[in-house]
DNA sequence: GGGAAAAGTGGGAATAATTCGCAAAACGTG
DNA sequence: CACGTTTTGCGAATTATTCCCACTTTTCCC
């Protein structure tokens, strides 16, 4: 399961390392990237990515206009990357743009799957949506038991 | 059951003292760090995350915004914290800063978890609220008895 | 109040992770 | 085929993390 939250550079060359406890959680040295929902990118461990977009897929024929948009937006930009000897991804070119990656960046583990931000722009979409955050929280306060 | 209100520093490491009362209370050495509402940190013991992540990401799709936020805010964070031999966790750097912890720390046993404030944070906050608590008091005055 | 024990704090050295920079290889182009 | 450009791989340097030990302060008991 991977969880944590950490922040590493984009080298010259647009190469990330992926954290040493993200690495370890994986199998493999593949990971599927592509544009997430947000300003962000998502990497999936190979088999979840099947099962995502595998049901993604299922969930949506080609004649329906949102399902196109789905696929076009989801699936099309995937790319398997290969995690080098030093631990590190190359994202290309055309994802980090969708990201507005420059240098920092924030690694985001979420259970399942991770996400890459620009670190400035997760911090202003923090602090946008605190409020909303916290009405979410208060919702969920009277599903969650706890 | 933990309880009781602590007051503890930060060295230079990020280091904090779980008091000796709270390691008591629970078993293994081990606590779930996150952030938590409002400017602080939550520890769990672990058994008791895995109940509360679990609720939270079955409410909760990716494709949803409200559990994008929820993900992103809660349990992303979380990461599991070792206590060493002197009875100390060492906090990250980005769940430091976005609690604002610097130096002097409140901590606050609630039950079945852990909040970490930084000290002059809470206490504007305690007296920020401190009409909303007595709102909050009168309204609860129906529901508990005692 | 004195002493012993426990709790909390601080710092140094060893280890590991990340980043940087160069060099080799691959690729495309003229 | 040779040149220039881009990509990849590797090793060194820097930065961060972990581990261990020692000191100070507080607490509790006598």
């Amino acid at each position: 399961m991977i969880t944590g939250q950490y922040h590493n550079a984009l080298d010259e060359k647009g190469r990330l390392s992926v954290p040493q406890r993200i690495r370890a959680e994986i199998t493999g040295n593949v990971l599927v990237i592509t544009r997430g929902i947000d300003s962000c990118l998502w990497l999936f461990p190979p088999e979840e990515w099947k099962t995502l977009s595998d049901s993604l897929m299922s969930a949506a024929s080609p004649f329906t206009k949102k399902a196109r948009l789905m696929q076009r937006r989801i699936i099309a930009p995937a790319v398997e990357l290969e995690i080098d000897k030093s631990g590190r991804i190359t994202i290309p070119q055309s994802l980090k743009e969708s990201a507005g990656l420059t240098k920092d960046c924030v690694i985001l583990g979420i259970k399942k799957y991770i996400e890459v931000w620009d670190e400035s722009a997760y911090e202003s979409y923090l602090s946008t949506n605190e409020d909303e955050f916290q009405e979410a929280a208060e919702e969920l306060g009277g599903l969650v038991s706890f």
